[in-house]
DNA sequence: GAGTGTGTTGCGTATTGTGCAACATGTTGT
DNA sequence: ACAACATGTTGCACAATACGCAACACACTC
């Protein structure tokens, strides 16, 4: 069903972007007509899964894909749960609280909650972050066997700072220490002088799981000690994996 | 561009049923064999716009779903700006605050704030209301003029209780009071016993506009006074007119 | 006012979406 | 336990329809 494919390429191509298209940029990146392009976007609108601005002409998302993540959040109700755990956490350790969910290789930002400190890290919801680089990435990645993670990574792995973990091998080597040490870490792999911890969390009778993290930047550190990060992570994990029935927080 | 339009009413079919869809409602619904509406769905699940639970072989929203609707929230980011201002008529009035927008001839609901008040009505973030009944609805009409509004409805409006406005003559008429009047009010036309305020607010830059409204049970006003709601109401819509350039609040 | 970039229609052709059938799997009923 | 039914997913031939090519309308730029 290629028209189909094209249709949701093109609003991956949205997503990318940042919320706004022009016929014209459809019609490069998927190597079409304009008149296809055009034809394809004005049905994406007719549903109100897009909608155009009459004025500029450009097509941003509309009602339908609002409606439609309200259905995902529905399913994934831990995320709304968790405001609260989060909210707190984010006030105990001063720093931005993350929530994310894994899609293929990519960890997708799904809420933060920014943290007192005047200056924060953050990215707004629906952002994506390889899964790799970031610390929710290998907290979920470590839920899965090897051989599957494997397959979701192709040739090196994209560096976006200079400790960026560039082979699988070394990963994997990594996401076995996660295991054991209970929590994943991010040093300065995603962003220069950010460093993130994160644990993943399982609900028991959806199987969805999602992951917690908090970031920080390391001149907020006086003394380079975030063992107290650690242990407020670590004590929401066992609070909230044992509202939503956690095999591995709970015992 | 005939299949994208079948992919779309599948996927308004699903935030209907609520989010959840088998290949054979698809069938039923959309008129196709079987074997189309599998091909439709696994399409669409490609790129992540839905996704398939392995064990019930359900579909539903995927994670791109979620990013687009995040495009959405960036566009019409009076939303979270009105996040605090709501919680404050919340609280000033006890009763459940809704924020809604049009899309033809519903009222998309974006969010909802709880009142104090023990018994609270409030619906989850997506849901659809008949724009004639709701006040939101009515608030948001009334911006519009009189053709426009016949064109959305086609033939009687549909009730859902005895109060409901049944004819397009009598709203255009209740549409030029709540222009007079400057805010809009659905007494028990939505819901039996349930009355309910709201004001539109139009953001200057981005032309989008919102409306927000207060919703009360009869029995949770003693005295039937509800003039201190009015006054509450009108208030947040001038300050909050005032932060978004609105043209009609801030005169 | 010529020139460029853009979005939106007709129209003929070929790609592709369609129903039919068959198969696999899971569920119900006796 | 087996039959009967419902459901989701593949081949395959045929017809529907999505495609590119133009041409047009419109907005900007120089």
């Amino acid at each position: 069903m290629k028209s189909i494919e094209k249709a949701v390429s093109a609003l991956q191509l949205m997503v990318e972007t940042g919320g706004e298209l022009r016929v014209g940029d459809v019609s490069r990146h998927l190597k079409v007509n304009r008149s296809t392009a055009s034809r394809l976007l004005a049905s994406l609108a007719g549903g109100g899964l897009i909608e155009q601005d009459p004025l500029t002409q450009r097509y941003g998302a509309g009602i339908l894909a609002v409606q439609l993540a309200a259905g995902f959040h529905r399913k994934f109700d831990i995320v709304e749960q968790a405001q609260r755990e989060m909210e707190a956490l984010a006030r105990e350790t001063q720093h931005t609280v993350w929530l994310g969910v894994l899609s293929g290789a990519e960890v997708v930002v799904l809420k933060t909650v920014r943290g007192s400190q005047p200056i924060q890290f953050a990215v707004e919801p629906g952002h994506r972050l390889p899964a790799h680089a970031a610390a929710m990435g290998k907290a979920l990645l470590s839920l899965k066997p090897d051989p599957e993670i494997r397959s979701l990574f192709e040739g090196p792995l994209q560096a976006t700072t200079k400790q960026t973990l560039h082979s699988i091998d070394a990963l994997l080597q990594e996401l076995s220490l996660t295991r054991l040490r209970g929590y994943a870490i991010s040093d300065q792999e995603l962003f220069d002088g950010v460093k993130a911890i994160s644990i993943a969390l399982t609900e028991r009778h959806k199987g969805t799981s999602i992951a917690v993290s908090v970031s920080y930047p390391l001149f907020a550190l006086a003394d380079g000690n975030d063992q107290p990060i650690i242990d407020a992570l670590l004590a929401f994990g066992r609070h909230f994996g044992a509202r939503i029935g956690d095999a591995r927080w709970t015992r």
